[in-house]
DNA sequence: CCCTTAATTAATTGCGA
DNA sequence: TCGCAATTAATTAAGGG
């Protein structure tokens, strides 16, 4: 199976004490808030697909206007939520394995040979 | 009648109240000894504890993320108050 | 009313393949 | 380069004082 749990580097590893930054322009980390139009399209193109080709995400890239970049990640991170929501919901039902579309992208370099 | 205000819907209200967990004194204690040892505990650490207090795991998660978020707050406070008092 | 803080989410880091 | 684990940082809002 894919990818283990992984160990924290033991305490404070990340030593995120940023000085007082004299440069640095707006020291605050930017937040784009999407809207809803955006997440409506990208929630009905998660229902479709969980994992996207570098076309399909570059042309839903120009049609929201976002970067590719937010649109990896959005996926990303969608996918993370939806794995914790199955995760969530033992008990009730016995669906053990999902017809979980794989990711093949793996492929996009090898299978031309 | 008129319902008039409310921009959002009240279909969006029923959908998005969270229901926000409040935790008892036990499971506050425990999450703070816990937080005392480690600040960065791993998955099964944090299952461990999870079971303990019985709540789920992704709950404890969170927990520590605000705590941690709290610390980090705090830290740089009194990291500019010692810097005061030294001049 | 305001404050603390549980919850959510876009973004970051770092590793492995 | 991607995905994923693990996290942070900004934010939203519940609920207690």
């Amino acid at each position: 199976f894919p990818h283990l749990p992984k160990k924290h580097e033991n305490e404070a590893k990340h030593s995120h004490f940023r000085i007082e930054n004299l440069d640095d322009k707006s020291s605050k980390r930017k937040r784009t808030a999407f809207t809803s139009e955006q997440l409506i399209e990208l929630e009905k193109e998660f229902n479709s697909k969980k994992y996207l080709s570098v076309g399909e995400r570059c042309h839903l890239a120009s049609i929201l206007k976002l970067s590719e970049s937010q649109i990896k990640i959005w996926f990303q991170n969608r996918r993370a939520k939806w794995k914790r929501l199955k995760a969530g919901c033992f008990g009730l039902d016995a669906n053990q394995h999902i017809v979980v579309p794989i990711p093949i992208h793996v492929n996009r370099l090898s299978i031309a040979r | 009648s008129e319902s008039d205000d409310d921009e959002e819907e009240d279909s969006h209200r029923k959908k998005h109240r969270r229901n926000r967990t409040t935790f008892t004194t036990y499971q506050l204690h425990e999450l703070e000894r816990a937080f005392e040892k480690s600040h960065y505990p791993d998955v099964y650490a944090r299952e461990e504890i999870a079971i303990k207090i019985s709540l789920p795991e992704v709950r404890v998660q969170v927990w520590f993320q605000n705590r941690r978020a709290k610390w980090r707050r705090q830290e740089k406070m009194d990291a500019q108050t010692t810097y005061k008092l030294q001049e």
